[in-house]
DNA sequence: AATACAAATAATAATCATTACTATTTTGGA
DNA sequence: TCCAAAATAGTAATGATTATTATTTGTATT
């Protein structure tokens, strides 16, 4: 997965990872696709997804397995947790920090080593709760 | 989605039900498939697919989202956490109750409504450590 | 600045998991 | 037994992602 060979600079990776930075929304790889091609028409859909899996795999952004669809990507790599809305799908932030003594909870009573955990909370996010269309 | 249609029995889904009964490793539809196909071989992989929707539609099952890749399936609907191994990718239950306070401190500084989470944790499993293979 | 070579790209094809479609069969109540 | 709804097998289609390949680009070295 992360072969370390040495990075030489593209315009389609700089714009990749600077899009993601101005974006609290965790995108899609085809929104950024999609955003990308705005500045740089011909960029390939095969350059964004080899790019963002390139950047996750050196722990340059984070990779989100959110739904059980697509993937998301998020520039903030400091552990934090995340909230899916039920309703739009939409993918937040949340501002809770990492519960470490979850992982020594469950390490009492499990036969392995655990490391670390992914938390995703759910509910309905405030945009859905006040336009209410249900 | 969660239709409420009257639901005719089959062979088919009594198989899937009573199969996913006996495991405990949350085994994917492709799994279930080659699984019933030694008892019923001519089984189609569409009908299981259909079935383990329409069962987690109806809560009688869980779907679960361990990888982004392929989803897993669970005949305990109790709420409780997984664990997936790094290694070998195996995915097993972790012995941890359902922290309902994690909801109530994610919600204090949340602007929507969180109602429940999901957590996975992360690590080496008990075979991958014992057989070193690295 | 010119050379050289590895890395990156665009474009396209291929793969994998999953869903949709359709004609036929099965189920369970009238 | 009869019938309509539900379920099925088989197949085609979809959507996300990865692989392939010929060409272009970045950067270290002359």
């Amino acid at each position: 997965m992360a072969e370390l060979t040495t990075l030489k600079r593209s315009k389609q990776r700089d714009a990749i990872v600077a899009f993601l930075k101005t974006r609290k929304d965790h995108p899609t790889a085809d929104m950024v696709y999609q955003e990308i091609r705005q500045t740089i028409p011909n960029i390939s859909l095969g350059t964004v997804y080899r790019n963002l899996s390139l950047l996750s795999d050196r722990g340059e952004i984070l990779r989100l397995s959110c739904d059980g669809k697509t993937d998301r990507f998020d520039a903030d790599i400091r552990p934090h947790y995340h909230f899916i809305c039920k309703q739009c799908g939409c993918v937040q932030d949340v501002d809770l920090p990492y519960q470490e003594d979850l992982d020594h909870l469950a390490n009492a009573s499990f036969s392995g080593t655990i490391t670390a955990h992914e938390l995703l909370f759910q509910g309905i996010c405030s945009t859905c709760e006040s336009g209410s269309t249900h």
